[in-house]
RNA sequence: GCGGGCGUAGCUCAGUUGGUUAGAGCGUCAGGUUGUGGUCCUGAAUGUCGCGGGUUCGAAUCCCGUCGCUCGCCCCA
């Protein structure tokens, strides 16, 4: 086979296929989401893959744009396949905002595309879990799609051992700066040193903060408050409760109303890379921070303005299926998840089929899932397939099933038998 | 965009300082006589050794290029 042969049998690169064994991985973690979403009361909506470049340039730096999947429609309008669900979402409200009553809470699992380096836990093409709340000024949206993504979690069997959220407030950090007198121009070198802080040395952090603008006595104030690790060192730091302390407070209190406060925490570092953010944030992590964020989101004023629609603070939340399967993969989770396999029919001579077929009818009316035969086989055959298939039950019938009217239904794992009466023909 | 590692059977990999028809395990399929699976035994199929070029009497092995995969960095969902 040649190389060409070769390459069409690949999915392109950062695109994933999905075989059974893998898509049953994929549908335990949609479950997840979608009923975690639903028993939070969010309402599910979807849109259509395919964007006009123009609504995802408006959300987009110049570095994000190159990294947008775009091409034009034969009639050469400008599309783009989109790389998240947040425009999406602010474009449908903003055109019915005089519709839709708030706050509304929705939530999508919508496939999105990126083109970039691949890397561990980063395709170019993932599905994400988006949930939002919109027009809610008080940080109990925060709570609250926190407390329903931890709820997908543990239904995934991850919790306060395996994971945990991590908690900041932009709007806290722009007070802290305010604080120590460092302009307001120059708060993007802190939020861009603090993402760096573990990375490089904290010699080469005050030296790029330095070449940012900022002064000596401001370099020492920015690594003052990078190294805060407490709510209670930040407000010692502000000298006061400013409303952003006070917000943070109260959204670690609701969490613990949840009983959820043992998998929060406060941590200064997190600030999130996308620019719409403008209030608090958060992502979550394993324990080890052996893997990329598992969730991230926050709070965003100005989302809608920006469409041009009325202004709406809201709270979103990000959830991608790459990272948590890695998860699940790596804590030995996605062992017991595989297709499911019910009652496997099978049938000795071609003369069987009829009788066959009767049966698995039967069993498909009683709402059971029957995979029968689509050809005649040796008894040995038959089972040895249904067991290394995995199958529940499997049933086989020959000639004397047929006469007696009866056929044993075994069960693979024990080995036990039952008798089912066959319909009539 | 920058840097590291790796491409041999469906999968995991051996392959000695270049030397005959390239191997193992797992998996797959078929058999081990009459209609019941996981063990065991026997047998079988499958590779232009990623691709192209070069060196050589001779290349899976050495050199160059190329494509692909992968892991970091940058950036970010």
């Amino acid at each position: 086979m040649s190389d060409d042969d070769k390459s069409v049998l690949r999915a392109p690169r950062g695109m994933r296929d999905f075989y059974p064994d893998e898509m049953a991985v994929q549908n335990a973690i949609f479950s997840a989401w979608q009923s975690a979403a639903c028993r939070h009361g969010f309402l599910q909506y979807d849109a259509c893959v395919v964007e006009s470049l123009d609504l995802l340039k408006r959300k987009a730096g110049e570095e994000i744009e190159k990294q947008i999947y775009s091409f034009q429609d034969k009639s050469g309008r400008d599309l783009a396949l989109r790389p998240e669900m947040t425009p999406t979402l602010a474009r449908m409200i903003a055109a019915k905002q005089g519709a839709l009553s708030f706050p509304l809470k929705w939530f999508a699992i919508a496939q999105c595309f990126r083109y970039e380096r691949t890397t561990r836990g980063r395709k170019r093409e993932h599905y994400q879990w988006n949930l939002d709340i919109v027009d809610e000024q008080s940080v109990s949206a925060e709570a609250e799609v926190i407390a329903t993504a931890v709820s997908a979690l543990s239904m995934l069997g991850i919790g306060s051992d395996d994971a945990a959220i991590h908690i900041n407030s932009r709007a806290l950090l722009a007070d802290l700066l305010d604080g120590s007198g460092i302009p307001r121009k120059i708060h993007g070198a802190v939020f861009l040193a603090l993402d760096k802080l573990g990375k490089l040395t904290d010699a080469e952090v005050s030296a790029s903060l330095e070449s940012a603008g900022l002064s000596k006595e401001n370099v020492e104030a920015a690594f003052r408050i990078m190294r805060l690790e407490t709510l209670d060192e930040a407000r010692k730091l502000l000298g006061e409760e400013t409303e952003s302390y006070r917000e943070l407070l109260s959204l670690f209190s609701m969490l613990s109303h949840y009983k959820i406060d043992a998998m929060a925490r406060f941590d200064i570092s997190v600030v999130r890379g996308l620019g719409y953010y403008t209030g608090i944030v958060f992502e979550a992590f394993d324990k080890a921070k052996r893997l990329r964020a598992i969730f991230g989101g926050g709070r965003y004023d100005n989302l809608l303005q920006d469409l041009g629609g009325k202004p709406m603070s809201g709270v979103g939340l990000g959830f991608g299926d790459v990272v948590i399967a890695e998860l699940l993969s790596a804590s030995g989770r996605l062992n017991g998840i595989s297709p499911t396999r019910d009652l496997a029919l099978g049938y000795m001579e071609e003369a069987q089929r009829p009788a066959s077929m009767a049966a698995a009818e039967q069993f498909r009316r009683q709402g059971r899932s029957v995979d029968l035969a689509l050809r005649n086989q040796k008894a040995k055959a038959f089972f040895s397939w249904a067991n290394k298939s995995g199958f529940v039950e499997a049933a086989f019938i020959g000639p004397e099933e047929v006469l007696a009217g009866e056929v044993r239904v075994k069960t693979l794992e024990d080995r036990t038998e039952r008798s089912v009466a066959l319909p009539g023909c």
